[in-house]
Order: C-alpha cells, then structure tokens, then sequence
DNA sequence: AAGGATTGAGTTACCGGTAACGTAGAGATA
DNA sequence: TATCTCTACGTTACCGGTAACTCAATCCTT
C-alpha cells in the first residue's frame, strides 16, 4: 500500500556497481573520482553499470572515514519573520552553495539557550563551519566551539575580539550617529519605539548609542517603548500611537528598523499629523518597503545581503586552508531623508 | 598563528573516552544511551570523562552505520526574498527543529534545472525526507526521487496527483475566485501585474484562472504586465506605472501579491489616483504589509505558516513509519476589501 | 637480454559508532 | 550441590567509502 514501506529493498552501494562491472570496488571508485589508474574499457563498464543502477555516492561514508570534510555549514540566526536577516540569509545561501555547500539552518530565538543546544546538535554532524548570529553566547557554548576545531564568523553585531571571525557593524555607533545628526536637526524631545522580542541585542545596542548621542547633547530620551511584538510594519503603527498617547510632546522618534518606522509614518497619515513637520520619524536598515514612500525616510542605509556573502566568503577561505581576516565592518550609512 | 590550523590534534571520540574511564567502547556506548547494562559505578566513571574530555558523538558515524536514520529534512524553495517563502520555511523549521531534525536549505530558483542538481546534492546526505517547492521536476529529479525512497513533500501549489505527499493550494482556483468576484462588482476592464522572475508556477496559475474567470464572464483581461524584478513593493509600484501608460483604460488590477498591490496603492496615491474610485486594486496573501493600509485591502487570504507546518508534520509522521494524507487543501479566503 | 619504469588493477585497513553474540561471576532455585 | 538465570561487561563484525600498499603484465631502456 505505501511506495516507501512496501519498497524495502536498499540503496546500491558501489561494491554493488563494482561487482556488476566485474572490477573491485577500489577501482570503481578510482573511475568515479577520475582518479587515474584504469584503463577506458574498464571506465566505461563502471559508468555504464552506475548510469543503470541510477547509483548514488553516500557522502557520509566519505566524510565519515575522516578522507573529506562535509560541506555542511550550519547558519544560526534568531528569526525568519524578521525581514533583516532573511536578506542575511539569502547572502549566505547563496555563497555557499555556489561552492557547494549545504546550509544547516537553525532559528535560535525562542528560548535563552536555544542556540547553545542547536550548536551542539548540528555539530554532531561534523559541519565544516558555522555562522552564528549575534555574540552572546553561553560558556558551555564557547566550550563547544573551541573543542569543535571549525571556522565560525558571529555576524550583525561588530566584536572587537570575536570568538574567531566576525562580520557586521557597530550598532552602537549606527544609533549614535542617528543621534547627533536629529540633535543637528534641533530636536530636544526624543522617543524610541522597538521590540524586545527577538535576540535583539544589536537593537539594543543601537538605542543605548541613541540614548548616549542624546546624553551627550545635554538632552534626553523622553519616551522608550519596547513592545513584545514582532518588529514589523504592524508593530510600528500601533507603536507610535501608544507613544504619542503617553508622551504627546515628542517631537522625533526613532524606530527599531523601517517597516515600523513606515508603519508609524501610515498612522501619522490617518491622523494628518504632518511628517516631518508635526513629528520626526527615523527608520534602520533600509529596508526595501521605504521605497514607496513619496519622500525619502530618514534612516541608516546597510548591505545584508553583503554581511551574508562576506560571512561565507570568510568561511569558504578557511576551509580551503587560507587565512581570512578575524574582523570585517561592513559599515553603514546614515540616510538624511525627507521625514526629519 | 592561527587557532585552528595550529590545533591538529583531532576529536575524541568514544574509545578514547572508554579507555579513559577503563571501559570497553561498547560499555561506554550503552552508557550514553542509557541502554541498561553496566553499574552504577561505570556510568558514573563514564560520564565523568565524557564531561573532563567534551566527548561530543559523531552523528555521521551512526547514521552511517545504518543503526539510524539522519534527521536531516531538504527543503527546496524558490526564494528567500519572497516573504511569502520566508514564513512557508519558518513555519517547516519551527516544526522540524522541535522534533530534533535540522533543515537543510536549498535556494533552487536561480536557474531551470537547479533543483535536479540540489536533489542530486542533499541526496547524497541520506536525509530522512524532503520538502519541494512547486510541482515542476525534471525526469531525473523524479529518477532520484524514486530511487531514495525518503518520505518527499511537495508544497505551496496543489496536486492532484503528487510524486508522494502534496499539501498546498489550488491557486488556479484562487485566480477564478478573484476574476469573478472582480465581474460581480460590474468591472469590464482587467490588468494583471506580476512577475516571471521567480518559479512562479503557482503565479502563472493564479493568473491563468484569473483570466479565465474573465472569459467566461465575456470580458477579456486588457493587459497583462509580467515584469523580471522580485515581487515587491517596488515592483508594484513601477508595475502600476507601466501598466497604467500602456493601458490608462484599465479599471482594476490584480496583482501577484500584497506587496506588490499596496506598492501600486502608494504610486496611486502619488499621483492622486483614488482607491477603488479610479481604479481598483486586488492583491494576494494577505501579508502583513497590507494591514498597514487605512483601509482593508482586497486580497486571498492564505496561511503561510500554516503549509509549512502541515508539510513537516506529514513528513515526521512518515519518518515514524505511520501514514500521512497524501493530499492536503489548506485552501483560501477572499477578502472583500475596500480596494476594488 | 636484464633491469627499471609504467599501467591497471586487487587487497587490506580504517574511520566511529552499534547490533549481535559471547562470557565470567554472583545469586537464586530445585 | 548442580544447574539455571541474571548482571555486567567484552569481542567481533559491519556500514560505504578511500588511502596506502602490493603485484603482475607490459613497455622501454641501455
């Protein structure tokens, strides 16, 4: 009754094909591997019995007997719904496979500890790297990666001394940046919406440079909201209206990344409040959906999909045996737009 | 210099750890899987070197030993920046990964004949099933598939007829259901934007039962615009563009999915188009973008998450040797939005 | 024509686990 | 007391490839 039950006859293994052609299997897998060492007769009758037996190598017993290496790598990041890092992800993917490799995916953001269990279970498997995302990692974690002997690159957030490789940018100095340049702007009266639902350290860590840059100005943040929420076009407009009904005297407020920042800029159009002329809207991450704005958001510009190819490119070279920087910033751009 | 190359020596595995503790491999490895058959004491011993030395299992060893299955899954999709695909994956890693299998990611979109060399790939890994995006494989891709006999999912559009397991939605049905909606609120002149860049088979389908539904109601779909971009806002905002100067007739526009539809919404409003007034505008989806709207768009309704979710469950069931539904309908809603 | 190099194979061992089987000693049973 | 049954291990073999080694036949050399 079921194709896969019923069919319980084994895969074919090369032994197989080796004794259909009438050769051992140590010159079948010569031939397989263009390895030399046969004559053309011989490769033919072994191509021709692998072609009719439709055989397939089993990767696992190579890297298994230690002569190759996998061509996993296991990517960690904190959250698919999160528009940032599924660009992140593209560039990785798409890296990686191009030089076949095979991505391991693991979504580490539901739970303190995820990530140190998922670093354990997928190095079972003797990956031949790991992106993590993020740099808070548990002791027992670090442990883990020591004793694991692989190229890792911690990702998004910048590390003056990663683990061992690192790519992304300095978010501190991302919101600080936003910080002076809304202080330029004359703005006294500051406001912050994001959310503390995801492993949103890098977030964090751009208000705290948002909050210091105000600090500095001998001015300070009125009104922070972090909202339990996904940080989302949805979170950003009901965000604004909440901060606005607690703290209606902000005059600029600053967003976790750019779907809220749209998503508030929608509410302060239902409520023909003005933008920029009622209230200040700054976004992060230049995310496509800011494109449709009829004006041009405020925000900081950065290349995920960039962080995502330079991670794997790091990876790829040490892999190979080449020595590849430990530190790479990717930098960012500050946006003067049109909604300050 | 460097951390890795200098550090050769290699991995314990559990002979060491057994010879540590004074044990046989064997005893060692009944202790670690609690399998029963050793003392107190000797587990203790046992487990004490496992922690002193870090032994971490080599799960390549035991799967290739045929003792186990892998608990690797495939997953093929088009895109990642589809965010359609984004939460169709994170739904199928949500499931996957709660019940100790990890997702191997395969961006298979880029090129015709892609996913028959991915499949070729990742079936070398001995992975426990596969989940394919889209129903258009290659003769050999469904040779290989034969031959793996591995549970194999096929998601997003529905089949009848599957390879193996199926679970989707009737997209052709979703376009006849928006073309004669459309005829009941008295529209005569149809366009279509959309794009060809991703396998968009399940597009091409919405559209041809959009067009349908339109000849059967004795209009004719004006004009249709399939552009080489991603589906996004962007897209849909110059897609309307074009759209509208080669066709400035046109009275309503289904396009191929929210993104794109609210980004048309945008350029309407920018160039003081009203919505539905002078011109309707359907989407499909219903992603989160569209809830930002001051109005509700009109749109399909489809659960993401929900096809993810159900692809991975059929999958474990299979994998645990119970049976599963060949063919799942998670079907669709239109909504009657105030856009048309 | 004897020795050396080349060609086209085959043989053995190994990777790291686990199934299957074997076994010595302690305690229970007839 | 002889046998039987546990308990707590140890031994062997195997999974599917490949490295390292061996070896016979052929083809050049000088």
């Amino acid at each position: 009754m079921d194709r896969i039950l019923s069919n319980k006859n084994k895969k074919i293994s090369l032994s197989e094909v080796a004794e259909a052609a009438g050769v051992s299997k140590m010159t079948a897998s010569r031939v397989l591997r263009n390895e030399g060492g046969f004559s053309e007769q011989t490769r033919e009758r072994v191509l021709a019995e692998v072609a009719r037996l439709g055989y397939l190598p089993n990767r696992l017993a190579t890297v298994f007997s230690g002569d190759q290496k996998s061509t996993f790598i296991g990517v960690s990041i904190p959250d698919l719904g999160n528009e940032v890092f599924t660009h992140v992800l593209e560039g990785i993917d798409r890296k990686l496979s191009s030089f076949g490799h095979q991505t391991v995916l693991g979504m580490t953001q539901r739970a303190a500890g995820e990530e140190e269990k998922w670093i354990e279970t997928v190095l079972a498997w003797q990956p031949a790297g790991l992106i993590l995302t993020g740099r808070a990692h548990t002791n027992r974690s670090l442990q883990l990666l020591e004793n694991a002997k692989i190229p890792v690159v911690e990702i998004w957030d910048l590390n003056s001394s990663p683990f061992d490789m690192c790519v992304g940018l300095n978010h501190f100095d991302s919101g600080y940046q936003m910080g002076r340049y809304l202080l330029t702007k004359g703005y006294t009266r500051f406001g912050y919406v994001g959310t503390s639902h995801d492993a949103a350290n890098a977030a964090a860590a751009r208000l705290n440079g948002f909050d210091r840059a105000i600090a500095d100005g001998s001015a300070s943040l009125k009104k922070q909201l972090l909202l339990k929420d996904v940080p989302g076009f949805y979170t950003g407009y009901y965000g604004i209206e909440q901060l606005l009904s607690g703290a209606p005297e902000t005059e600029v407020v600053f967003f976790q990344n750019d779907n809220m920042a749209v998503g508030a800029i929608h509410f302060c159009e239902s409520q023909k409040i003005s933008v920029p002329r009622d209230l200040g809207i700054a976004g992060w991450g230049e995310l496509p959906i800011a494109s449709v704005l009829p004006y041009r958001l405020t925000t900081v510009q950065v290349n995920h999909l960039r962080i995502g190819q330079i991670a794997s490119e790091k990876l790829l070279m040490r892999i190979n045996g080449d020595s590849a920087r430990k530190v790479t910033d990717v930098g960012f751009r500050l946006i003067e737009g049109e909604t300050v």
